[in-house]
DNA sequence: AGAAGGACGCTC
DNA sequence: AGCGTCCTTCTT
């Protein structure tokens, strides 16, 4: 007897392995195993197929022992991670890597030994500073590995290390830590227990839906009986929300489980706590902040008799196991964030959301109040359900949105700085009436670009193909793409001038600016620099709704999905370097973008109003993000799209080859072009070398398909990957690093 | 001579 | 991915 196993490597294929007799009546689709794989190494594998052919060619090696007594991923499971895998050119091993939690797979395995939890350390608490520090005073290599577990405590927002961990900071040696933790500085400890038995939470029950609300939820439950998958368009604050919390509660008294699918995000404790509060704790929470052990926990409960009946979390709890799935929610479908991008499996979520309920016979509810151009027509030829919720909650006018043509008022010297005076005048309003002003701009940093005015010098990355931003706080040059970092020169490196101008200003210098211009108010920022983990993330959001921040300033971050009760104004700064990139969807994202971000403006009974700073007020996108045209906006798009061959009536599916050395990358993508041709003929276009180049030391080329729908995924797959191994044959390509994007987004 | 650093090739 | 092997280049 034979097992088919799926390793989590980045491998294509299976491998097989021969199931020892006394196994043979335990093992199946699903378990768990340990298999012996290359020279010396023992991994965690998923069993695939069971089966009685004898593989030809190989050596085959024994399983070395069986995990479970039953299995931990379903059938059903399975079945989804194939089909990713299929769908997305993928490897199994990489899928299996992304669905499954990384405790439930260890990888360092000794022969026969599983590894349970690790030792942790945390701080002993009764411990001042100062106290410690004469305690260590004639210990300085403690004191200096303290100080580095301060640091990436603090650095990973944790209260506690593991021993490996302490083993990778400098100065560590067991003798150290030893004693910092005979002095009890440390306190040593194995994690056992479970998390997740929280105390029975009170419940409300769902509020009463409005007049509004309940036609919408109608329409929905009456399209579902034809449709599978309905897309909610409704504006933001039209309440989709309690909408959905009706809908998970009638699929609770059928006994069905609801899948709840948020972008990363957006994921703000606002939502949680609302969902905890109507569903108590039937609702697990599955995101970014929920650690390895925690997964494993909610993985173990769902595979339990008494399973959570409903998730709320981000793209990966769709491979969670679900028993008896019956909806699945994708709230702010339109999110892109919800395409995996890196690492491998580059995954939809929004679309395998709706292929996993077609496999659990589930349906999907996709919500947005700008609905991506492929799901809007989805709806309006018929193959999604469409309903509408146009009446904004509680009455609440949409915010007044307009333009401010900084050209022409720079032209008329009336910029005295980077905020156009209406949009002075609309924050010194908000503040003198103790209300609150959110200004976006889409580059982090001080200033995006340095040049010699002398001779033109602007610094560059050494890795990457990009100009460095100026960052004011660490006073140092930042490469954004690979985050290496560079001092200021004080002079230029090349003509030796004093010259070294600063242009543009990101949300460093906005910050600092907005702070002068009001110098009453209490100016925050929140962008990829202040706010690195979920805790500082929270404590902005927080300070803002607490009023303890009158004036927030960040990046694309900030946009999505937050409830603010107090905004008057919303700024969008050089909304135009929203909308010039060269990506046929740069519109899209636009118009998206500040429509959801016009939609944080608004009082619990006011009007908000929304200042978009331009250059180019003509760009017709303007017309229709001021007149809130959606229909509008989808119209151009979609004509767009259809004359220039672009999604929904063709699929796109990128192809990425780097190299270090340039020729190698450009004579490889040249000839994997040629060989594609041959099958594709004029559906591949390329190869092209992108916007940034080089990144990380690595050339990069592109090549991509675009494929009207008499191309099958089959088909598409199979010549591509034919044509890959073509390319594989000949040795001058075996180091090239070549990824798909499929419906590259 | 020996260390150190890449580029392959292979893993059931 | 990881790891062994084979090779080149650096180090002394």
């Amino acid at each position: 007897m034979y097992a088919d196993v799926i390793l989590p490597l980045p491998l294509s294929g299976l491998f097989t392995y021969a199931v020892p007799t006394d196994m043979q009546h335990k093992i199946g689709r699903g378990f768990r195993v340990v298999v012996p794989f290359g020279r010396r190494k023992y991994y965690t594998a998923v069993v695939a197929k069971v089966h009685r052919q004898l593989p030809g060619n190989f050596t085959i090696k024994e399983i070395h022992s069986l995990i479970d007594s039953t299995p931990v991923v379903t059938d059903q499971q399975l079945e989804l991670w194939e089909w990713v895998s299929f769908y997305y050119l993928s490897a199994q091993g990489d899928v299996c890597k992304a669905a499954l939690p990384s405790p439930m797979m260890p990888e360092d395995l000794q022969k026969g030994y599983i590894q349970k939890s690790e030792e942790q350390f945390r701080l002993n608490p009764t411990f001042e500073d100062t106290g410690v520090a004469a305690i260590l005073k004639r210990s300085p290599k403690q004191q200096l590995l303290l100080d580095e577990i301060i640091w990436f405590l603090t650095e990973n927002e944790r209260e506690s290390i593991s021993r490996s961990e302490v083993k990778e900071l400098n100065g560590y040696t067991p003798m150290v830590l030893n004693g910092l933790i005979k002095k009890e500085i440390l306190i040593s400890f194995t994690v056992e227990r479970s998390r997740l038995h929280r105390k029975a939470a009170l419940t409300r029950s769902p509020y009463p839906l409005s007049k509004e609300q309940q036609k919408a939820m109608d329409a929905i439950q009456d399209s579902f009986s034809d449709k599978q998958t309905v897309l909610l368009h409704g504006a933001t604050s039209s309440g989709k929300t309690e909408i959905y919390i009706h809908l998970i509660d009638q699929l609770l008294t059928e006994g069905k489980q609801t899948l709840y699918l948020l972008p990363e995000i957006a994921l703000t404790t606002q939502l949680t706590h609302r969902l905890q509060t109507v569903f108590g704790n039937r609702i697990g929470i599955y995101h970014s902040g929920i650690n390895d052990q925690e997964r494993t926990e909610i993985w173990q409960k769902m595979l339990s008799e008494t399973p959570y009946e409903i998730i709320l979390g981000v793209r990966s709890s769709l491979f969670l196991p679900f028993r008896r799935l019956g909806l699945v929610i994708v709230d702010e479908e339109h999110e892109t964030s919800y395409k995996q991008q890196e690492p491998s499996p580059r995954y939809h979520a929004r679309d395998t959301a709706i292929m996993l309920a077609h496999m659990s016979n589930a349906k999907t509810l996709l919500g947005s109040a700008t609905p991506s151009v492929e799901s809007y027509y989805n709806a309006q030829t018929g193959k999604y359900g469409l309903v509408m919720l146009n009446e904004r909650f509680g009455k609440i006018e949409l915010p007044q949105i307009s333009l401010q043509n900084t050209k022409d008022l720079r032209r008329r010297k009336k910029m005295k700085s980077v905020l156009a005076p209406a949009l002075i005048e609309e924050i010194n309003q908000a503040l003198e009436n103790g209300e609150q002003a959110i200004l976006f701009r889409n580059r982090r940093g001080f200033a995006p670009m340095i040049e010699c005015a002398a001779c033109g010098w602007i610094p560059k990355c050494l890795y990457c193909d990009v100009t460095l931003t100026y960052h004011k706080r660490e006073h140092r040059l930042i490469c954004h793409y690979c985050n290496s970092s560079y001092s200021l020169p004080s002079t230029c490196p090349s003509c030796h001038s004093e010259g070294l101008k600063s242009f543009g200003a990101g949300t460093e210098r906005l910050e600092e600016e907005v702070s002068q211009l009001f110098p009453g108010a209490v100016v925050g920022r929140m962008d990829r620099d202040t706010a690195s983990g979920k805790d500082s993330f929270e404590r902005i959001i927080n300070d803002f709704q607490e009023n303890r921040i009158q004036i927030l300033i960040g990046t694309q971050m900030l946009s999505k999905g937050l409830d603010f009760g107090n905004v008057r104004v919303v700024g969008i700064i050089a909304a135009d370097s929203l909308l010039n990139y060269p990506d046929f969807r740069s519109h899209e994202r636009g118009f998206q973008l500040i429509t959801q971000a016009a939609g944080r403006a608004g009082r619990r009974d006011k009007q908000g109003t929304v200042i978009i700073q331009t250059s180019d007020p003509e760009q017709p996108i303007y017309r229709l993000i001021t007149r809130n045209d959606y229909e509008g906006f989808y119209h151009s798009q979609i004509t767009e799209r259809k004359l220039f061959k672009y999604p929904p009536f063709t699929r796109l599916i990128s192809i990425v080859l780097k190299h270090k050395d340039e020729q190698k990358a450009e004579y490889a993508a040249i000839s994997f072009f040629r060989l594609l041709r041959q099958s594709f003929e004029n559906s591949v276009l390329g190869p092209n070398k992108p916007v940034v180049g080089r990144i990380q030391q690595q050339h990069i080329r592109e090549i991509l398909l675009k494929l009207d729908h008499s191309f099958s995924p089959a088909q598409a797959r199979e010549w591509i990957k034919s044509a890959e191994s073509r390319l594989r044959e000949n040795s001058d390509f075996k180091q090239i690093l070549l990824y798909y994007n499929v419906d590259w987004v």
